[in-house]
DNA sequence: CACAGTATTCACAAATTCGTGAAACGGGCG
DNA sequence: CGCCCGTTTCACGAATTTGTGAATACTGTG
């Protein structure tokens, strides 16, 4: 791999997505089409600037296609793929949530009526379980009032 | 270890969290603690309950303790002390995220300047950037919504 | 002050994750 | 149609993570 400027602040967000639970080579991906040129990378320019094998670009970049993180926008006459963030990525990261916090207040309810005997504890199961579809609920009509509020203040 | 009811929605649920990144033992105490009776559990019921032994539990509540989730609780007259959740952890475990979020933006900004020749891109990291620090001022903001909403609900 | 029952620490072993190199695959240009 | 270049797949090895068992430290009691 030869220097590339840039990389560094790339890394650290990469290493803050790490700890917050995603995987490693995603989130280096992903932090590197942050600072891509307009066109983003093809995968040998992602393989070169971290510093890895082809085949960790391949994983990687599978796994975020998936998420509907990146896409693959095939360019005629060019045959290297080129990755790209999708649009509202990040607010897909966030509103992605939404069902994973639908199904743990579900679960929450399970808790509660396993526990039928426990009066206390079971409303505080309730609660939890309350608190998590209210999250369900509002999150994605959060991103919504951001994109409006952006709309207003013109960026 | 003995069988005990009322695991199977505790484990489901800790199986969620695991596979949003939290750490496994942690995440099996703090659901195996959403259905506890109202005293909590003691460490050893802990380990009995999940089948692992007093060390893994031991390493599980100290992090979950240093995170502010659940609290050692001594009661006077009993050796051994017991582990209940902290009243808002839920909460709790949402805005902590605030800080992650405005440090993530910050370093957006660092790319932005680092690739300041592409202006498209510049723009689209600007923008990531404006979005995270949108959702780091208002997820507490939307905690607080649900404790208002919560107390005009009557539950 | 010694004892008993708990909790914590530590080194190790098992298991999982992660990235690499090499081989197979695919698709467009000569 | 066959070559060429880029991508993907796969088995392996390294490294990190995760939980255990045994020893150590604590704390309240008799």
């Amino acid at each position: 791999m030869t220097e590339h400027p840039g990389v560094e602040a790339a890394e650290q967000a990469a290493a803050m997505l790490a700890a917050a639970g995603m995987a490693r080579m995603p989130a280096r991906v992903m932090m590197a089409l942050v600072g891509s040129p307009d066109e983003g990378y093809t995968a040998a320019e992602l393989a070169d600037r971290l510093g890895v094998s082809a085949a960790a670009v391949s994983g990687a970049v599978r796994y975020l296609v998936t998420m509907r993180f990146i896409q693959r926008v095939s360019r005629p006459g060019d045959r290297r793929d080129r990755y790209d963030l999708v649009d509202d990525a990040w607010a897909g990261m966030i509103t992605a949530n939404a069902p994973l916090y639908a199904s743990l207040a579900a679960q929450m309810e399970s808790i509660a009526d396993e526990n039928a005997d426990a009066p206390i504890s079971v409303a505080r199961a309730r609660e939890v379980a309350d608190f998590l579809r209210y999250l369900a609920e509002r999150m994605p009509r959060l991103i919504d009032d951001w994109r409006a509020d952006r709309r207003g203040d013109d960026g």
